[in-house]
DNA sequence: CGAGATAGTCGTACAGTGTGCGAGTGACTA
DNA sequence: TAGTCACTCGCACACTGTACGACTATCTCG
């Protein structure tokens, strides 16, 4: 078997005090989760390590690889309950949740999740569980997978939209008030021949930002799970 | 009203041949649907338009910027069918449709998108026709919103991961076929203690690459349609 | 104990990036 | 004819990822 990124570990114990890939990932991913995509530069995290820039190529083959590594961080953080424990319906929203709240913690991800496949071991064990969890509600072989892709599309779809706006927010440095405010005063005029689109924006800013889009996520998820089941039933 | 870069118009004529916003955004785009995101700079743009790099500058405040007008012109491709001609249920399959392959014409499209929401003139009137579509329907005021947010989201999120897949074929520069079958051993070397995804990842590489990510567009969408159908009926 | 291999660090350098600045140029208006 | 406006563009700056090769500290083997 040829040698990836994934396979690649440390033989043994390090002599002197060195880096290893484990700290770099750690360090990475805080960078990130603070800065974002355009805040990780290898010379800034190597200074934040102590240790020259290009002493992180001995670790790491490219930067592009760190990145894999961190997505496949993130995937990992994602629990899938057994079906068991909760039933295909609750299991499935649960992990739905579960996956949102991660892309919550780590905003970076739709940035560059859809650049490249997955197939890091968290990955595949992720994928593992949740075949699991879609394979005990009664589908078929082929309907299993399709369920399963089609929730996991939903949310990271439904929630990388959501970073878009929570990021812009977050950016603008201004309250979230203020900044709804001044949204629907842009978008009203954005929107100015547009009556339906005026309306729903109006409708959108009445409630606060994130009870906002918990119900939005929630709608879909609930239907998708609703038309989901409807497949199985007959 | 504050200037923004979707107000701003040349007023005239101009004097002599010059550059034009409209010849940069319609070469950006060229350049972005043949090399990707990585493959657009301004200065091998300005080359291709005959100019000096910091001559777009005059035209396009910044490449963020310009990234954003094209953005909006892919909103501008997709087509969202008027209710009295198709009904709600087929209008909407429809509308996913043309949303997927217009993505899918502009495969660049995921990577920009997520990083910040689409405010400009066609994403406005696209929301406005989708609403117009949606509102048939039977929904709620706020219903209508819910509805097409999470098609929309759905539609994109499944299409950002196809096209992630895709990519990578392209990029690997071999055949489809040669690419899957070796993606089927990679995964069933990765996936080896986990018997669900290795028969999934069997599955899934038996038929043609197309067609495969076809029916699992078709599937979830069906699905979502049928639970957002259910809340409309009661 | 000595020699060589191995593991790891890192300074330098290269080819690129976005874009601010200010000088320049051609056409139109007064 | 003078001046202004619309537009172009070379230069420079600060930054990026990473190839290369020199360097050193430790471990292994004889």
């Amino acid at each position: 078997m040829r040698e990836t990124i994934w396979s690649r570990q440390r033989t043994a114990a390090p002599a002197r005090e060195t880096l290893s890939r484990e700290q770099i990932v750690k360090m990475a991913m805080l960078v990130l989760d603070e800065e974002g995509v355009a805040g990780l530069s290898m010379r800034k995290l190597a200074a934040r390590l102590g240790s020259g820039a290009t002493s992180l190529y001995w670790h790491v083959p490219t930067k592009d690889d760190l990145v894999d590594l961190l997505i496949d961080e993130v995937w990992a953080e994602i629990d899938v309950p057994e079906p068991e424990l909760a039933g295909w319906r609750s299991g499935a929203l649960l992990f739905g949740h579960s996956l949102r709240s991660a892309v919550l913690r780590h905003p970076w991800l739709p940035e560059v999740m859809y650049t490249r496949p997955s197939v890091g071991p968290h990955a595949m064990a992720l994928g593992e569980r949740g075949l699991v969890l879609f394979g005990a509600a009664g589908f078929s072989a082929r309907e299993v997978d399709l369920a399963m892709g089609s929730v996991m599309s939903y949310v990271l779809g439904t929630v990388s939209a959501e970073v878009a706006t929570r990021e812009m927010v977050r950016k603008s440095g201004r309250s979230e008030e203020s900044w709804v405010s001044e949204l629907l005063e842009q978008a009203e005029a954005a929107a100015g021949d547009y009556p339906q689109m005026r309306e729903s924006v109006r409708r959108r800013t009445s409630t606060d930002l994130d009870s906002e889009l918990t119900a939005n996520f929630v709608f879909g998820l609930d239907a998708l799970l609703d038309g989901l089941e409807a497949r199985v039933k007959k």
